[in-house]
DNA sequence: GCCATATAGTTAATTAACTTACCTAATTGT
DNA sequence: ACAATTAGGTAAGTTAATTAACTATATGGC
């Protein structure tokens, strides 16, 4: 098996595993929270008070801004996030996570904890460290791989 | 770094690089031709000649029955698969993949070729041997752990 | 200071890919 | 022979995305 094909095979394995996790996520998260709102509920509890904008959610997440801006407006409509005006610029305005948002993300990240534990304990530490390392490298060599096709569809 | 830490990073690494991958197929994907139906093109490729039906590919996908009925009728409307009738069972309808369909399929896989050969030759092969199966292995132990949530679910 | 241009955010319309609820036809087990 | 199961499909609704077009604010060159 040449190198190609064990590449083809890892990114086999990671969509299924993805596809898996993401499987369960959607069977625990609570009627009216979808997916993207969860996301970007969970990116907000790892980056408070850092002041980000939609724009730069849209950014993160690769999604247009419009995609964004109807995320949050469900988000803010079920008053798990406020939209604070920024000081020095009119157009910005900054994501807030509000205590009810932060609530129902440790919900369901509660719940989702139970699975997670039963998985790690399956391995050793040694294990997972070595895993985590090999996929983040590839990760990266990924996105990286992405870039250049960009840089080069913009030339 | 405890175990739990670790495993919830490595869900993160393989949530965003199978979001990575996903996002440069829709960006090669031609006109008429979506994700659902490429990943049931692709499927059958590797199974041709299997006698596979509707509710096989719906099992196999995780997805409802109806969904993979809309998946194949477009498939079928664009002429890359043809259902033909089970001669033992009148309920049931083979996929069959036709020329055009695994020529569609050629023609997206030859884009992808070359990126993920960019990516395979940043790593030796004992590199990707090891994380080939080390990510088998932990996408096996989360199926588990999700068939048993299943399990506990319907009794 | 003024205008062209860029940026932040939004609205409207459309799409892909799902879901649940319900229906029909064919098969199977007792 | 007939009740229950299975295969397949229809209809209607949801989520998360897209593109196109709009408004409002900011900024850089002249």
């Amino acid at each position: 098996m040449n190198r190609l094909e064990m590449t083809l095979l890892i990114l086999r394995e990671i969509a299924i595993t993805a596809d898996s996790s993401r499987r369960r996520l959607r069977e625990v998260l609570p009627e009216g929270l979808g997916e993207a709102q969860f996301d970007v509920l969970s990116h907000l509890t790892f980056t408070t008070n850092r002041n980000e904008t939609p724009s730069d959610l849209a950014r993160n997440f690769h999604v247009t801004r419009p995609a964004m801006t109807q995320t949050l407006n469900r988000l803010r409509a079920a008053g798990l996030i406020e939209l604070v005006p920024a000081p020095q610029d009119g157009r910005v305005r900054y994501v807030r996570l509000t205590a009810a948002g932060r609530a129902r993300h440790d919900e369901v990240v509660g719940v989702l904890e139970a699975d997670i534990r039963a998985v790690s304990r399956r391995f050793s530490n040694a294990d997972l460290e070595g895993l985590l390392q090999q996929a983040r490298r590839f990760r990266l060599e990924m996105e990286q791989t992405a870039e250049l096709d960009t840089k080069e569809h913009s030339s």
